[in-house]
DNA sequence: CACCAGGCAAACC
DNA sequence: GGTTTGCATGGT
């Protein structure tokens, strides 16, 4: 993804196979949603990097993806982290057209592929976030997973107040692991949660869990080295590998909403195993899959 | 009022 | 060892 410096903001060829629009249609699934801000086609989002606080915003326009730096901070380091984050984010870099390939031959994706097309994978490419975001949502309901992350945010996280704007950041690592778990519970974390994501957070603030690490193994290792981590089961482990790491082949099977969305389309519901059966025609592309049939559930 | 939500670990046979 | 249970609350 080559990200074009024009001084105070950056462009880039859009890439084929991605709708910009279908992003969005993610970015506003919920209104609860405070770590960005939509208006019209445009996302607005404020990053901390080191001790600077970044406010910048991304739109499309014939063809062309624009991020704009708002508030005067647009240095090299600036822009490079901008960027790279932006990439993971939308998962820009990917090459799709394997996927589109097969989703065409494939009974339970083609109509989706044709109906959502463009959809990519919006990432979480913070990690601490995603591991929060995975846990909070475990076995309840989006709405009310929402809640709990837009009030773990509001609680520990910075804002920038910008032109009549709240820009809320998600909170370092090192902010939760000397929170107290009392505090975590009564934003109505249960105490698993509220333990699993203090010892996250602890292990973060340490060094004995890092993105840097992590990255460097392959998807078998990165799962086990997920898995031993308490608070993560199979599901979390492979929703990470998809938001976080961009993994295509991440497939977090037991998934509630990858049921129910075969349920629509077979009229009844599909075991785990029936499923493994459907997805060996994914193979490699699992998130992707995944992230289309997720959106058949969206209207 | 049940039962299910973008599950998991600990307790229990 | 495989299976059951508690967690938290909102939606249907």
């Amino acid at each position: 993804m080559q990200w074009e410096d024009k001084q105070t903001y950056l462009e880039a060829g859009s890439p084929s196979h991605f709708r910009f629009d279908e992003t969005l249609v993610f970015l506003k699934r919920s209104d609860q949603e405070i770590l960005h801000l939509v208006k019209g086609r445009t996302v607005f989002k404020a990053l901390r990097l080191e001790d600077e606080v970044v406010l910048f915003s991304i739109t499309e326009e014939d063809g062309k993806l624009y991020i704009q730096f708002l508030n005067g901070k647009f240095n090299k380091a600036i822009k490079d982290f901008v960027a790279d984050y932006v990439t993971k984010w939308f998962d820009l870099e990917r090459d799709v057209e394997p996927f589109y390939q097969l989703a065409q031959q494939d009974p339970y994706l083609k109509d989706l592929v044709k109906t959502y097309s463009g959809l990519r994978v919006v990432g979480i490419p913070d990690l601490f976030e995603a591991f929060v975001w995975a846990i909070a949502g475990q076995q309840i309901n989006l709405t009310f997973a929402y809640t709990l992350k837009r009030r773990f945010v509001q609680r520990f996280g910075e804002k920038l107040d910008w032109e009549g704007e709240t820009y809320w950041i998600f909170p370092q690592p090192a902010v939760i692991a000397d929170v107290n778990i009392e505090i975590v519970r009564d934003l109505q974390f249960s105490s698993r949660k509220a333990e699993y994501v203090l010892d996250i957070a602890k292990k973060m603030r340490d060094g004995t869990l890092s993105l840097q690490e992590l990255e460097e193994k392959s998807y078998p290792e990165l799962k086990k080295a997920l898995l031993s981590i308490r608070g993560i089961g199979a599901w979390t482990a492979d929703y990470v590998l998809m938001k976080c790491f961009q993994m295509p082949n991440a497939f977090p099977i037991a998934d509630a909403g990858i049921h129910q969305a075969l349920k629509q389309q077979l009229s009844w519901k599909p075991t785990v195993e029936e499923i493994a059966n459907i997805a060996k025609n994914w193979a490699g592309w699992e998130a992707y899959a995944t992230i289309f049939l997720w959106r058949s559930l969206y209207e």
